[in-house]
RNA sequence: GGCCCCAUCGUCUAGCCAGGCCUAGGACGCGGCCCUCUCAAGGCCGAGACAGGGGUUCGAAUCCCCUUGGGGCCA
């Protein structure tokens, strides 16, 4: 039994997709799971679009995922070049024995020639297909049209028209394609260039690949594919067409939907273990009434049979659910790296400098401790926190329901008299100081509460009062307050020049 | 337009291949309650699906056919 070898190719045109990393992750799974290798190989022929950083962006973040090749363009590898771009002469060469063989042939006809015969087609309603015109041309008819300028294009000469094709597929079972559309296609441009579905079959089996694993735009393209391992006498690999990827509104999922490059969600501060799993679920279940498994139990369990034929919505609250259950575990697990994370946030954000120093280390431990498992992904930091790093911005419906009643003002006054007068300013004092001002003003000790938190953070969410005082200390405490009252008193906003309460 | 794929809660899915164990299970999300200074987390409870129609069968979510709907490829 030879080994298995599967493979992704991306072509370095954007960063990595979720759809991508998907189908690049089962590929890796199932490699895995086979102890086989996992190939990566980069499809760089459009060359227009296709950029160097691009190449180098999707290897890093691949790397980031923690999905790793054996093969590939930073590494080498028995099966090399690995990137299309480097391979061109492979193709030529093979072309070269495609012609030799008969199975191929050069076609002269020019685009309106063939436009032409579309236009035909489509007039008599039948299904165009390229009428093999050039199939046997005369050497002197091959004179006329070099000496025109021509520069032909390479067709495949399909043997048998009326043949139907069977693709046996790992996850579909047999899926059977009628012939009429199948003709003499091309397979290498006028310029030299092979076209996809050539360069592909060329470079899966040159790289022995055994298992070809895919999303299922390409399965239709199989029946052309196969005609070419068959012109070559080669044996295909196996193959097997995940289902599709898709957005909320079920189309094909796009930027249109939001975040689709894996990059985003690194920025947006998600762990790639959480990626994994919730990737691992999309299209496939483990048996088992459960969702979050280790890498390791992923590649135990994985079959590809098991894969869903039906296509999956990329269920974006899902994820930030499943990053919030590795990022609790995490924050006991390894402190170290929720830290790192949160740091590499307000630094993206521009609330910390690059170099940061073990006094401000220390603050960010505290602020991650008090912000606790609110933080599901890293950005959450912001969302519960910023105000610890930057001055609060103030939520104006916040504004609005707490701090425009007429009592308010008084309240804070009070507040920041005791604020100051106090010894110390921990949090079980701040604590004793709210509740005993409300039981002297005989209300809920919320009245005080919910006014304070907005006068400090701005919003009506986050950690809990005390321990965000405690943390804010003393100073910036007064300060804040000493600003709200100056706001409220005025009327003033920076902005707009109106009351906050009006 | 031609060809191909798909079809269980809003979403991811279990069950389907080997029909009865399914008054269809789990998870996300949603709603309610508890906890509580808010949010988050946690606990409890709840609403929520076999696309429709025909068959086959003692019996169908499960097998077959048609319709409808979604998606893809080629043009």
């Amino acid at each position: 039994m030879n080994t298995v070898r599967t493979r992704f190719a991306p072509s370095p045109t954007g960063y990595l997709h979720v759809g991508g990393a998907w189908t690049a992750f089962f590929n890796w799974l199932f490699a895995r799971h086979h102890g086989g290798r996992f190939i990566l190989r980069i499809e760089d022929t459009d060359r227009s679009r296709s950029t160097e950083e691009m190449v180098e962006a999707i290897l890093e973040d691949f790397r980031w995922l923690g999905i790793t090749w054996d093969e590939g363009p930073d590494v080498g590898g028995p099966y090399g070049p690995y990137r299309q771009t480097e391979r061109m002469a492979i193709y030529q060469e093979y072309a070269r024995k495609l012609l030799e063989r008969g199975h191929a042939y050069y076609c002269y006809c020019t685009p309106e020639e063939l436009e032409a015969e579309r236009h035909k087609a489509q007039a008599e309603h039948r299904p165009y297909r390229y009428s093999g015109r050039c199939r046997s041309l005369s050497s002197k008819e091959v004179a006329r049209f070099e000496a025109e300028g021509r520069r032909p294009t390479i067709r495949l000469r399909v043997r048998d028209y009326g043949e139907t094709i069977v693709v046996h597929d790992l996850i579909r079972g047999e899926v059977v394609f009628s012939p009429e559309h199948l003709d003499d296609y091309i397979i290498v441009r006028s310029d030299g260039t092979p076209l996809y579905n050539f360069a592909n079959v060329i470079d899966d089996h040159t790289m022995a690949i055994t298992h070809v694993i895919r999303a299922e735009e390409h399965l239709s393209n199989t029946p052309k594919q196969l005609l070419i391992y068959r012109a070559f006498d080669w044996t295909p690999p196996q193959v097997a067409h995940l289902p599709m990827l898709l957005g909320p509104d079920r189309s094909k999922l796009s930027k249109r939907h939001g975040a689709t490059a894996v990059r985003q969600y690194r920025e947006e501060g998600f762990l790639p273990e959480a990626i994994l799993n919730y990737l691992a679920l999309l299209g496939w279940y483990p048996e088992e009434d459960r969702e979050i498994y280790s890498l390791e139990e992923l590649i135990a369990r994985f079959h590809l049979e098991d894969v869903g034929k039906s296509p999956s919505v990329f269920d974006y609250q899902k994820l930030v659910w499943m990053n919030g259950v590795y990022m609790r575990k995490l924050m006991h697990e390894d402190r170290a790296k929720v830290l790192a994370l949160v740091e590499e946030t307000l630094k993206r954000e521009g609330l910390l400098p690059e170099a940061v120093d073990p006094a401000t280390r220390e603050y960010i431990a505290r602020v991650v401790e008090v912000l606790g498992d609110r933080i599901k992904v890293g950005r959450d930091v912001l969302r519960y926190g910023d105000f610890f790093f930057t001055e609060p911005t103030y939520d104006p419906e916040a504004v609005r329901t707490y701090l425009c009643g007429e009592e308010i003002p008084g309240y804070l006054s009070r507040l920041e008299e005791e604020f100051t007068r106090c010894q110390e300013f921990d949090r079980a004092t701040v604590e004793q100081i709210v509740r005993s001002l409300a039981a002297e003003l005989q209300v809920s000790s919320r009245v005080l509460i919910h006014p304070l938190r907005v006068a400090l953070t701005g919003k009506t969410i986050g950690p809990g009062l005390f321990e965000l005082m405690e943390l804010l200390g003393r100073h910036r405490v007064l300060q804040r307050l000493q600003r709200t009252r100056e706001m409220l008193k005025g009327g003033l906003t920076a902005s707009t020049g109106s009351s906050p309460c009006s």
